[in-house]
DNA sequence: CCGTATCCGCAGGGATACTG
DNA sequence: CAGTATCCCTGCGGATACGG
């Protein structure tokens, strides 16, 4: 059986997809890119990070202003949830009234960068998913 | 004032972050990265890609025992929600018992690509965060 | 074998009011 | 300003039963 280029292609990309659905001895538990997900597969902390990853650092408020639609609650949640695995630095600082500045981590910036090549994918092909939507909505008239 | 590399990198990351918030004008009418996470940031996309990435084709009940907990009931929405976007095929055959063939598109297979750069991050970078867990739950001891 | 239909529990998350 | 606390509601998704 002769192997085309395609087919060589698929056998590298499958061999990387087993990969990451394996469940490596980690810490954690789970397999990993589930996990992660779990956490930044909400409504918001992709947008947080994003946010903060914009600018050097943002106080608390500022970046309520910034993330159009979320409440003042989910936020909270949000960043405390982004702190506790690392990805969000929080600082207090002693001050009437409060000021609290948040900055992505060294970690929460390599994940953005990660994001960021998801990002482009996704504005790459925004305009074929579109249109396959189209497509399958005027399939399903018929 | 002196600029180092890493504020240099931070500029460029922080562009880029921006240029992915921003709303084009794509026919999507939304931030592409909010729609595509919408789509595939829920609970079984992203492994069901995963799967299917990992071979040519699998059948409905097939790619069920792979992923392990789905019901039949989300195999068969989250299926026609890939189907819709256009990242999965479906195929029909006439036969009795019925046979369905799922396959990843080409357009499925290059988000499977973006994928794969955020599963090796993910892998890589576990152990750090299940680190940051552990050390914010005994800081919160005290 | 490959779905669809129906029911239902529960967690994500919004609105509002209140504190240090 | 930067949070908590409380209430409540929606919709994701599981279980089960049924149909082509």
């Amino acid at each position: 059986m002769k192997i085309t280029i395609a087919d060589n292609q698929a056998v590298t990309l499958g061999a990387a997809a087993q990969k990451i659905l394996t469940v490596p001895e980690n810490g954690i538990g789970l397999c990993p890119v589930r996990d992660i997900l779990d956490r930044i597969g909400d409504k918001w902390s992709m947008l947080s990070i994003l946010h903060l990853g914009s600018v050097e650092s943002l106080r608390f408020n500022e970046l309520r202003k910034r993330i159009d639609g979320i409440s003042q609650r989910m936020l909270t949640v949000t960043l405390r949830s982004l702190e506790t695995d690392g990805l969000v630095a929080r600082k207090v600082y002693a001050e009437v009234p409060p000021r609290v500045e948040y900055r992505l981590t060294s970690l929460g910036v390599s994940l953005l960068e990660a994001m960021i090549e998801f990002g482009n994918w996704a504005n790459e092909h925004a305009p074929q998913i579109a249109q396959a939507r189209a497509a399958f909505a005027a399939k399903e008239q018929a």
